[in-house]
DNA sequence: CATCTCACG
DNA sequence: ACGTACGTGAGATGC
């Protein structure tokens, strides 16, 4: 609907009120298998639609839609229109439930003319920045290409997973090279890491990549997307994205544009305000642990977020009884990881990997956070059970997220049950920031304020000079009061705040 | 098209 | 004994 949505607004033409059959599918049956139509007219009507690329072909070849046949076009349109209300006719039944049907109601179904309208302002795209910024890592580049051949011996596809491989492990008969399940050496940033400590190469190829990825994926694709009768980049959110209930953003996703290493977060000077305008960000602190204190009832973690502690530092103090005042960075890292770590239904390997520690010692960590707060394990094997016995798990909204696999034996097992734990507090969070989306339009009507992206645990907006600090004000109130009235959390929503005039100096 | 790699929360 | 941190999308390579 909300494709179809957009295409109507290009001719001032709104809809309502709206049902949606992959939302359905998704409120129904998220974790079970895809919402996508084509699949579920297979799945529930024994029907295989014509297939999208019937018509327009694929890669360079391909057309656009006002270019087939009137034909063609009246077969595969009515048919779309034909199989959306069968498979309406097929779901509304299966919508029993109330607690499903409120999530559907509540947190899917008003987001569509919500993300259709964020789609469609888009937000304004320096290209002359970006368009320097790739002229800048081309050259630092092909700087380091010439000081890898060199220590090579030899000139390669340094971008060639495999072709390193083979220089690093054959040629230059470095120690500890691994393969995988395909027989190609590993290269990944892990292994290159640990190689850079006695040998050059690996550190050239390091920086190479990391400028490599910031050119190809963001500088160089970024401006591809830039709409010509706009000047923006529109991207596309996948409300179905995410068994969670996060969203996906895709052509081009918005929510991995660079932040954590200072080259690429440079990238983000180029995402910039209209003029006249400003950018404001807003982000949500610790939202997944302070609900996680909230769910597992953790008293320590909940009166340390009453109290807006900072919560890793507390932990390390509680875990490694070293008081507050003399808390260490290095201490207070091991504790942020281990936090982190229980979020994503922790495993003694996956920590010792992170902190790059012996295993042992990784399980000794995490022990002892068991101990020092029970009520974590208590909530992990609560969760596990609960999924065993009825096959999915639920935020606290509601959204369930089905987990067909945790039945499994093997390594699946260990997989499905992570993502268990998992689910219900990255979903819970979802949720929360849907809600506050769904209000968003009404409590900024009548201000010059738009809103552009969400990423998991952030929204930005758009804003006249003069209504800034207005903005901040409410937007900030509505995402702090998002869980209410229908949780009770017992831990307070903070929402942090950012103006500037890129999306780099507003956060 | 599968695989590897790497960007984000 | 084995293989593991959760959720994503996209570009380049190579079959």
């Amino acid at each position: 609907m909300k494709y179809d949505a957009k295409v109507l607004a290009n001719y001032d033409v709104s809809i309502a009120p709206i049902d949606d059959t992959m939302l359905m599918s998704y409120a129904l049956f998220s974790g079970l298998h895809n919402h996508g139509m084509d699949g579920l007219s297979e799945r529930y009507l024994g029907h295989t639609p014509i297939p999208i690329k019937d018509l327009l072909g694929s890669g360079k070849s391909m057309i656009t839609f006002d270019r087939v046949p009137i034909d063609e076009a009246v077969k595969y349109a009515a048919e779309d229109a034909d199989i959306t209300l069968r498979l309406w006719m097929t779901l509304k039944p299966k919508m029993p439930s109330a607690r499903v049907t409120t999530v559907y109601e509540t947190l899917e179904r008003p987001l569509v003319p919500v993300l259709s309208q964020m789609e469609r302002h888009g937000i304004r795209v320096d290209r002359e920045t970006l368009s320097r910024m790739s002229n800048s890592f081309a050259q630092k580049m092909a700087g380091l290409e010439a000081e890898i051949y060199e220590l090579a011996g030899e000139s390669f596809n340094v971008g060639s997973p495999k072709q390193l491989g083979e220089i690093l492990f054959e040629k230059m008969g470095i120690e500890g090279g691994k393969k995988g399940k395909t027989g190609a050496y590993a290269t990944g940033a892990d292994v290159l890491e640990d190689l850079a400590t006695e040998h050059e190469l690996p550190a050239r190829v390091l920086d190479w990549r990391q400028l490599s990825k910031l050119k190809s994926t963001y500088t160089d694709a970024l401006q591809e997307h830039i709409d010509p009768d706009t000047g923006r980049v529109h991207t596309s959110y996948v409300q179905t994205g995410a068994s969670t209930g996060r969203f996906a953003s895709t052509d081009p996703n918005l929510q991995n544009i660079p932040i954590r290493t200072e080259e690429g977060s440079k990238i983000r000077e180029a995402l910039v305000e209209d003029p006249g305008k400003t950018l404001i960000a807003l982000d949500y602190s610790q939202i997944e642990l302070r609900i996680l204190a909230h769910m597992a009832d953790i008293p320590a973690l909940k009166q340390a977020f009453s109290d807006g502690l900072d919560i890793h530092a507390m932990t390390a103090s509680e875990m490694f009884d070293v008081p507050l005042d003399e808390m260490t960075p290095e201490i207070r890292r091991r504790a942020k990881a281990i936090n982190f770590g229980v979020i994503y239904g922790i495993s003694g390997f996956g920590l010792a990997r992170n902190l790059r520690i012996p295993r042992g010692e990784a399980q000794a960590f995490i022990d002892r956070y068991f101990e020092r707060f029970p009520g974590i394990r208590t909530y992990m094997d609560d969760t596990i059970a609960f999924a065993k016995k009825h096959g999915h798990v639920a935020t606290l909204f509601g959204r369930k997220i089905h987990t067909p696999e945790i039945a499994a034996k093997g390594p699946r097992a260990g997989f499905a049950r992570r993502a268990a734990i998992n689910a219900p507090i990255q979903g819970t969070a979802a949720d929360i920031i849907r809600r506050a989306m769904i209000r968003m339009p009404a409590a900024i009507a009548g201000m010059p304020c738009k809103m552009l992206l969400q990423v998991h645990d952030e929204l930005l907006f758009e804003v006249e000079d003069k209504a800034v600090d207005d903005v901040i004000t409410v937007a900030r109130d509505i995402m702090e009061s998002a869980a209410k009235p229908t949780l009770a959390l017992d831990v307070p929503l903070v929402v942090d705040a950012g103006k500037g005039a890129n999306w780099a100096k507003a956060h």
